[in-house]
DNA sequence: CATAATTAGTTCAGCCTGAGAATTAAAAAA
DNA sequence: TTTTTTAATTCTCAGGCTGAACTAATTATG
């Protein structure tokens, strides 16, 4: 190869090949069954556009892996002869999904189709604690969902893992989180020694991502962002229907883009981070001001939050500005994210979604008005509140994606 | 395809195709053959990690195309049989690119190996003009080109044409530009009408990101973003080797990313967009107030804004803080882009980079710190001023890949 | 009721891309 | 001169997919 980089004086173009990713019709056609739900081969054809003869040949292969079966399906009359229907065999085995997070970790088991099996919560530990002891957590949990659901590690063949913070997915390591006392911590080896599983991990904004394009809005997009606002801001961004982590692999980092020169100080150390006047810590910092509470007076952030929120749905005027300019410096996070990468749509998701001022018509009329200038057509943008469950959904869907890739890629059916 | 549309309820997973783009070993080897200048089979081989046979068989076919040729390379002497230089044909054919602006059109003639042949310029329209009365300087202009070279259109197989705007590349349609009174004006099918040849456009910042991915610095690179100031503020980014257009294919508009709420006013009607503080016209309006001038008396934008950059060399309080705050605006807007896309390499390119208070390294250490907090290495940042004919040799560059996909791609050779 | 029309699915030969193994080629080192 | 080393070629073969012809199963129609 020196032979080649050597040559920044002589030829021309770019040095490295593009990033290609070919997927066999096999997987290709595995994962629009399962994302149809049952289909005829002549569907599968005109939708793969592909010849007949290969869907033939290619799902008879995934007949025989057992992977594929025939169904009986209501079907209305018409003419010509009857379709018959092919469907992903779900009980072929299942994944987990788990998610970590400082208040209650939460983990389902899907079947190979993606339906739900079962899902659990277990307190967690509300401070920062080593890899190790998370991971004990963790491993809890996945029991006390497999039993619930009548079955046995034995049963699962995957197991997806989310954790907030920076995480390189790719790797397998975390190397910052507010859970963990570690940094650069190896969370996916750690975790599949200990539980004997192959596993993925993700960081938590790229679940939520995945869960509205398995299971959310996102299934019928091929470009959209997910913005979450809890503890922080994060988002996960899908382009061209895949997970997109940015240059490095590492997610990216809504939360800290500046929306203000010299603005409000984040806990990052830097000034006017998007986070520093959306996130919950920082409604909570202006909340101590407005209300007049002092720390010990008010009790939790959480409860905090909650009257502040109740002040301002009452009327109370300091507490609507903070969700007011809170509101606004959301739209400009949001308009900035339209401005760079022009998503067809714009899911502001998460479990609860309180505080609904943040999500308020003002606000995304505001994203219009910030974007609307230049000529291009805005995108929607739609709330979901999916409850608690959903980022252990995107840790399962991300499981399930890294097993049928597995199974199906480059890699023969059952080789 | 409406029985997999309508099944939003039943599956789970993504409904539409990841997007694949598989190019043949055949492309792929000539791509690397070009980058490389010259190279022997066995480095191919293993440059592009397949098998010795294939580039045998490959190269053989390239070969009797007339597209590749072998050369008697000087080889410092090693063991083992010498290998045999590879190198392109450049005399096979040629392509121009043209670049339009309101102040002077630009055009180069580079050979199928990518090195320059000959290049003009024209004198161009200052105001808004008809397509029709635009795509008639860039023809007169191509033809100039062509003289100088000795060439004729039919040496010619592609033109690469570039307009400041939002452009859609792949439709071909220029959407709005500053340089042409109508909307959606189809200038590539007009263009290839007029001229006879397959045209491909692109708007400036593209041109300017597939230099530097083409000739300059982000030769050895596969991610990157190039950023321009000039008129407004441009920005291409490169992703996985390859351009990004954003969600919708037009281009991303790091010029109106919101670095402060209810900012300054931008002349898209919005308020604190980047361009606001940093573009020419924003200095030049700050310009007025702190020297005193009014337009009538200070001639030509241009050159106040020299004055402007002479007073502030001169230590001239105002106008130096004028250049601070834009640079530290301009800081705010490249600490967005690295969170949001986090590039290995952020390249400030351009044809003149004056106003290097813009650009001084207060500024680079600006953009380090407002990103450092997020634990991810920052990327670099390159200066690069590469004179007018810049952004031509990225029309050059936008060709010559068009012609290569058309030569290469899916098509056969020859065919 | 027979037949035509229509749609679904299968079979089979064959193409294209590319790999693996053995072989030939051309040089330097021993 | 022989051995070693690296480059390049030849030949065979496998995988993934297609096109064309065919079989299958149903509704429409006279």
């Amino acid at each position: 190869m020196p032979d080649l980089i050597d040559a920044l004086q002589t030829g021309c173009g770019p040095l490295l090949p593009v990033v290609t990713e070919t997927r066999p019709l096999r997987q290709r056609l595995f994962e629009s069954l399962r994302a149809a739900g049952a289909s005829s081969r002549a569907d599968l054809a005109r939708w793969l556009d592909c010849s007949p003869a290969s869907v033939t040949a290619v799902s008879a292969e995934l007949i025989d892996a057992g992977l594929v079966k025939e169904i009986d399906a209501p079907r209305e009359p018409s003419r010509g002869r009857p379709p018959v229907a092919l469907t992903v065999n779900a009980a072929v085995t299942a994944v987990a999904g788990v998610k970590l997070t400082d208040d209650a970790h939460t983990a389902v088991i899907i079947d190979f189709s993606g339906a739900l099996i079962a899902q659990a919560t277990l307190q967690s530990a509300a401070h920062r604690q080593t890899m190790a002891a998370t991971l004990a957590e963790a491993e809890a949990l996945l029991d006390m969902a497999l039993a619930k659901a009548g079955m046995t590690r034995a049963s699962l063949s995957w197991v997806g893992l989310g954790i907030a913070g920076v995480v390189d997915h790719a790797a397998g390591i975390v190397l910052w989180s507010p859970l963990l006392t570690e940094r650069n911590a190896p969370l996916r080896e750690t975790f599949a020694a200990a539980i004997g599983l192959p596993v993925t991990i993700d960081n938590d904004a790229n679940l939520l991502a995945l869960a509205e394009l398995w299971f959310g809005a996102g299934r019928g997009m091929t470009d959209f962002a997910v913005v979450t606002i809890e503890n922080g801001v994060g988002m996960g961004l899908v382009l061209g229907n895949r997970m997109f982590r940015g240059g490095s692999g590492l997610g990216m980092e809504l939360g800290h883009t500046k929306v203000q020169l010299d603005g409000a100080l984040c806990r990052c150390g830097s000034r006017g981070c998007l986070e520093a006047y959306v996130a919950d810590y920082a409604l909570v910092r202006e909340a101590q001001t407005a209300l007049h509470f002092n720390r010990d007076e008010a009790g939790s952030a959480r409860e905090l939050l909650e009257t502040l929120y109740d002040e301002a749905k009452a009327g109370h005027k300091a507490a609507l500005s903070i969700f007011r300019r809170a509101g606004r410096y959301l739209a400009v996070g949001l308009a900035n994210v339209t401005e760079l990468f022009d998503p067809h749509l714009i899911i502001i998701s998460g479990g609860e979604m309180r505080f609904d001022f943040l999500y308020a018509d003002a606000v995304l009329a505001e994203v219009q008005a910030l974007t609307a200038q230049t000529g291009r057509t805005a995108p929607k943008i739609e709330i979901n509140a999916w409850g608690d469950m959903v980022w252990a959904r995107g840790a399962a869907a991300l499981a399930l994606s890294a097993l049928t890739e597995q199974l199906l890629g480059t890699e023969r059916v059952g080789g």
